[in-house]
DNA sequence: TTCCGGCACCATGTATACATGATGCGCCGT
DNA sequence: ACGGCGCATCATGTATACATGGTGCCGGAA
């Protein structure tokens, strides 16, 4: 375990631990590339990064490699690493994206059947989703909503049985903005998102049943439909609450 | 530029020049995972590698470290990279996946509506595609198909007008068996193989005029039933050809 | 005999010095 | 004045030495 100490102006601001040099880098990188300090298309240089991170090269190097792996960075043509520039049509696609993606595992889960254990702990997944509902409408608990939203989506990933495809999901749900969780309303929204969630619940339910009564093509055009949601509190977002794109993980870095 | 004198038992047998030692490691270790050499599960040691390949290990960490990001190396637990297994079904979803992604891409050209200069160009590939048939049937110029059948799809891909769909697509292409070339008839494959040729000719031209009518779900559905001639052949060549399996580009990497 | 602890080795992580290639600026010549 | 050539500088590419941490084996003790 190293310690490290970051530097700036000449003083200590900041100590963080973690297994290697190379990690903390990436975490680093990858936070200021979140919120926006990075912007897109900027080129990240070795040295000046090593020296303000008070770490030598090669982890440097290490963690950029790493982030171009998880689509946050670009390889330069000649060399070197440039910030990924999303704009908000990236956004809406990469969204589409991950409906497209999500409908694909739920079609290949309802045509080749799945695993009963599994389909028992998504199941089980949906009653927890239930729970968060209170006896009045917009009485949510919406932390618990958003930890058992990303819970069920991991499985409904997993019950297609392809690795091929599971992957592939995991990788689009690395940008923030795409992944399930990401326009899940939130302590600070306001009141009237919760009352939002019950549809969401209820597609959820709508999936799951699709799955089991192998129709393949309701399952899939359920799920692109249940991104779509993601979509359209993208567009209210950035169209009338401007003010609350930075409360969205991973929305400040988007280039209009 | 460098000179590159790989060594085996001591007696120099290759020698190889490109840009950059990195380079050059990717290029041959890509080669030996296509070729089945370096079997699936594999774990590759950096020093070992580095002594085989007569250079050092840092570029042989920066090979590692494309490999993985294009989806040929997983990252060890713990460090290290291990080569990626592909198992039949493994194939059978990436190109099912393919057919996915090009389905979306053709779906949002349709619904977002396409450039005219991209449309003129694609149809003009068309053309070139038609020309690759001789007067009689199975009178077929295969290496043209094949290049020109390469260059469609990319432009297809590039209809979406989407650089998210359009990078996954590449993305999944990158797995030489997957690629919408893969399975296409060569010089070495009976001749009945070309009489398929103008089926899926025809399906080229239907997906494009889905596209021109703005008919979304036509053209998602002409083309993922066009990737599934690809599995088709797949198939085919499992159950009734192993033998011609070295004969499609990385399919040798397959393990069951 | 079995389990636990320590030691040794090996693979990766890190730092650093040096090499190389690209790029941009300035000078010189026309 | 303009253009081309060359040099200087800088960023990345490469090699290598050393650090670190995990793992497996061996020996001793219960």
């Amino acid at each position: 375990m190293y310690t490290w100490c970051r530097k700036r102006d000449g003083i200590t601001v900041e100590k963080s631990s973690s297994n290697t040099h190379a990690a903390r880098a990436m975490i680093e990188l990858r936070q200021r590339i979140f919120d926006g300090s990075l912007a897109g298309g900027t080129r990240l240089f070795e040295v000046p990064l090593a020296e303000e991170l008070g770490i030598s090269r090669t982890p440097v190097r290490e963690a950029m490699s790493r982030l171009a792996e998880e689509g946050l960075l670009d390889r330069a043509r000649g060399g070197g690493f440039v910030v990924r520039s999303f704009r908000y049509k990236d956004v809406v696609d990469a969204i589409e994206l991950r409906g497209v993606l999500e409908g694909t595992a739920v079609r290949l889960a309802a045509e080749r059947g799945v695993d009963s254990a599994a389909l028992i702990r998504i199941h089980k997944t949906l009653l927890r989703l239930d729970r968060c509902f209170g006896p009045e409408p917009g009485d949510v608990d919406v932390e618990s909503y958003r930890e058992f939203n990303g819970v069920f989506h991991e499985e409904l990933a997993t019950l297609s049985g392809s690795d091929v495809v599971l992957r592939e999901i995991d990788r689009v749900n690395r940008l923030p903005f795409a992944s399930p969780t990401a326009f899940l309303p939130d302590r600070g929204y306001h009141p009237n998102f919760r009352l939002t969630l019950p549809a969401n619940q209820a597609q959820h339910r709508a999936i799951v049943a699709a799955i089991e009564a192998r129709e393949g093509a309701r399952a899939e055009a359920l799920a692109r439909e249940h991104a779509r949601a993601a979509r359209t509190n993208l567009e209210y977002f950035m169209a009338e609450h401007s003010n609350l794109i930075g409360s969205v993980p991973g929305l400040a870095l988007v280039m209009n």
